[in-house]
DNA sequence: GTGGTCTAGACCACG
DNA sequence: GTGGTCTAGACCACT
């Protein structure tokens, strides 16, 4: 697997995982539809518990992002990923606001902030068309 | 003051706090070498606990946000924030990557999240020109 | 057939399969004494395992909804379902219970769950006159 | 407190937590706004693992039941539980889909179905008045 | 003292 | 073998 974790970090393990997942079908390293690991098996590669493993699928499972099987095991979601809505333009919104309140104090300008986003974009549609 | 707390998110109480004043620097609702409320008085008028104001002043200071004088009482640093360094930019980067992950997924084009990004940018500057 | 079975959904699959067969019956597709496909080729029509089917039929068996003759194969009960007694409309009760009680905290009326009732029992009486 | 757990039932635990709160809820023996037990002193008092209760606690407040403040504790949603909305209306239906397919099985006539409905919904409104 | 996180180990239902 | 549930015990962040 593609997953890299942290275990020094602050952010709590369960989420650094729901983000290297979703990073995975971000940069198509993993399709709608492909499986994913067992919460057993995933949890015994990255030596992690099977709770933890379990939480991250579970909050993946409610946004949408996989189906989970009780025996067959886990999902891409096939018909991908539900679309941006309102909501969730609001949630990332508010994420966004103080990155870039922060941003400003420390002189970062509207043109540099956009090229580092462009950046990142650029870097995640690369993955996909190679994978 | 323009303090604005949401007890019930997940966010820690203290992190907000950052958050709002890092924010009133970038509007420019308060300016370099202007004080800040003691740690006393800011607690009592949120009606939070002094620990909790103490611990988001201390983190400000630790960024060079504000300056702490035992006697003087507390001041946003007069020299302005420090500019960004490759630290921060490196530390930007990660925040924004799992945000960006998952608006690819959800199908945000990079055009709209750079005009939400240059929208947030706006707000911070009109608060800027009025105060 | 006319089962319909949902392979994502959290209810097993061989409850799901007990509540297509007792809808079946309920809105008249199967008559008492009608035949129904043995274990084996109805597993093999919906495509899931002869276990999964078997464990239905002996719930519905064990419910007095059919008859399981080792040689005849399996039939809809000629004599029809047991009436309710007071153990089922204990059952009833308790399953409602949870419902109602939510109802209520979500400001459904009394009326509206009512009519809800009744149009349910209309779909499946609608059922029993065209067949 | 009025929790009443059944250790020998089929339903988990938590599911039955879940449901006895919304029941309190329900008839009002705990309103909007009011504390609920921290999750370690109702796990002690009903004897179950913390855990058990935090599941339940997570879910309904998941579901807009309940506030969870990190330090305060747990809450009653003051402003009143969210409405049906259509999503509810679907799974409401669903639920009552099987059971009513088999009270048609069972002889149960609409009228004595509407009326089991109706005595539930005045033993929950009578634990309102008095409370 | 509160909830949040993580670990560990166990049993069960399902297919 | 899969996920679901439950238990138990530990450490941490927050206030």
């Amino acid at each position: 697997m593609f997953i890299n974790l942290d275990f020094e970090s602050k952010e709590p393990i369960y989420v650094q995982l729901i983000h290297q997942i979703i990073e995975g079908i971000a940069k198509g390293k993993i399709q709608p539809g492909e499986a994913l690991p067992s919460v057993r098996s995933l949890a015994a590669d990255i030596g992690i518990n099977l709770h933890t493993v379990n939480k991250a699928y579970q909050h993946l499972k409610q946004e949408g992002f996989i189906l989970i099987h009780r025996q067959k095991g886990v999902v891409v979601n096939p018909e991908g990923v539900p679309e941006a809505d309102d909501a969730y333009r609001d949630q990332l919104k508010s994420k966004l606001h103080p990155l870039i309140a922060e941003s400003i104090c420390r002189k970062v300008s509207e043109q540099e902030f956009s090229e580092l986003c462009s950046q990142l974009f650029t870097e995640f549609n690369e993955g996909k068309g190679g994978k």
